[in-house]
DNA sequence: ATTATTTATAGGATTTCTCTATAGATAAAC
DNA sequence: GTTTATCTATAGAGAAATCCTATAAATAAT
């Protein structure tokens, strides 16, 4: 491929026509006919049904003609940004963050470097961990403190902190004298489980899935702090990120309970677009997150083998 | 800019040689530094500082770096989409919707469509409008169910709905018993609002800097339901969407309050990537939508003859 | 039948791209 | 301090691509 045959596929596409796509770039019918050719030849598909007096797209020509209009926009907000020395990372940054780690892994670090750099602003975008990989693929955020695993071929990752998930309930359910239950007791009861487009709840679906037990759901939400309330009110149990809990459980509001034969746990660690070129002030920041966690020796580009 | 150029710049970049990216390239050291040089005179900004036995990436470089693999893994995937015939709208689509979309406005053209069109299969991404938006503009998504007004350039929206957007307070509420109230009083009382990032919120908050009061904000909540069962409950008064709090209305739980000379409302309406081609399926389905909330007469760009 | 409009093809001119050869500059080695 | 090795930039020639003009072929409209 190639933006130009690219330019001209478009605009025959826009137009529905070679000779008006032809008239409206300012080059000769021909010019567009072969370059739509090559296009075709290229990537080995026919893009145009000729019918004669209209051509339509096929179904592989809208196909292109969607990702095509993403690659052009791309290409023209790059060049707009470079040409006007709008760049990235002008005297600030923003990176995203779950609300775990923004409340319970950052707050020394993050207080820490803006004492060390005061003249750097710092943005932090707070959301699940899916929303906060879309920022990342679209260049909005440098890099995201996410909930792992989370599989994707243009992220690296790297994990920072193993964070068990026990099953938790308040301090007058039931399950509070037991030394452990079974996974089949668990699922009778009324469960409070994370939104099913979160990476915790993926990791609980799997345990039950395992061990052949299905859960009779009967809450979902996507925010750990209100099913930590909902907890200690007794309105059920759930499984909750350690950190999310570990007050609570100091102050006998909500106490842990052992599942027989299962351990539930997920990893938070960073995230970054693939090959991703830092500036000084981002690599910093990372290099004081790595260095609190103690993970990566050379900083990054290395196996996640972690605590 | 130029797929070839932004390869041999993006081996340099990665290599920190030219020489190393040139025997990388299997292409010859000038031909990858005159490329370089061509895209640094076509952009008019220098991307590396060429000190002798290293080059290093200039600010402007890392923008281009970060943005240029965005661009080439766009391409690849692009490609490979195409090349395995890995073609978007096989025997179904993916749109996304609100919640009050979803529940509300969409069931029974969904009904329809899915008796009309059984063999199609529909995937409904439900998620605030912010993260659908995101959706389509990665084109995971055909279209979205959104609230509007929702500014982005690479948008296409039409309004479907009208929707008021009362305040609403519980039947045991002082303001129950009132015909109407001044948008101070409102300030004065515990207001549950939808989250900072909403669509909806943000039209609150234009009403009130508009009349220069500042609300006394006490929660914040991504869940219309939610939001509604608190006001019930009278734990405060809210400005929730009509069609939310509809039958609470007709039960008698609410009441609407009016607030003197404001309105407050907000749409919602279908948006799409700019210029979007939809295949018949969708394209079907989009008919429905317009058709029930009657809306754009031409439907869109249409082209009737379609294989 | 004729005319006008459309897309495809052929051949030549121009521009762009990539190569070889070489210069200039600097770090490393002696 | 000189030599050597390594790196990037430049010049010029050959190869490839791009785009043009001219024209053919097909069809809808007249």
């Amino acid at each position: 491929m190639n933006l130009q045959h690219l330019k001209y596929f478009l605009a025959v596409a826009r137009e529905e026509s070679f000779s008006r796509a032809a008239r409206e770039l300012h080059v000769t019918q021909p010019t567009v006919s072969s370059g739509v050719a090559d296009l075709e030849r290229a990537l080995g598909v026919r893009l145009f049904n000729r019918g004669n007096r209209h051509v339509g797209l096929t179904m592989e020509g809208r196909t292109l003609a969607n990702y095509g209009m993403q690659i052009q926009d791309l290409v023209e907000s790059t060049e707009d940004r470079l040409r006007r020395r709008d760049v990235l990372p002008g005297e600030g940054f923003q990176f995203g963050a779950i609300d775990a780690a923004v409340t319970y892994l950052l707050p020394d670090i993050l207080k820490a470097y803006m004492r060390d750099f005061p003249n750097v602003a710092l943005s932090v975008q707070v959301a699940p961990s899916r929303y906060l990989v879309d920022d990342l693929l679209l260049n909005r955020s440098e890099f995201a403190v996410i909930s792992l695993p989370f599989a994707h071929p243009k992220l690296e990752t790297v994990s920072i902190h193993r964070d068990s998930m026990p099953l938790v309930a308040g301090a007058s359910h039931p399950f509070s004298r037991r030394s452990s239950v079974g996974l089949e007791e668990v699922a009778e009861e009324p469960l409070i489980l994370f939104h099913a487009d979160s990476v915790s709840r993926k990791i609980v679906d799997e345990r039950f899935a395992e061990s052949g037990v299905s859960p009779g759901v009967v809450m979902e939400m996507r925010s750990p702090e209100a099913m930590r309330k909902l907890v200690e009110a007794g309105v059920g149990i759930s499984f909750l990120p350690h950190l999310t809990v570990q007050d609570s459980l100091t102050s006998g509001a909500l106490v842990t309970v052992n599942v027989q034969g299962v351990r539930f746990g997920r990893e938070i660690g960073v995230a970054w677009r693939q090959g991703r070129y830092f500036g000084p002030a981002i690599r910093r920041l990372l290099d004081a997150v790595f260095e609190r966690f103690g993970t990566p020796a050379d900083g990054m580009h290395d196996d996640p083998h972690d605590v």
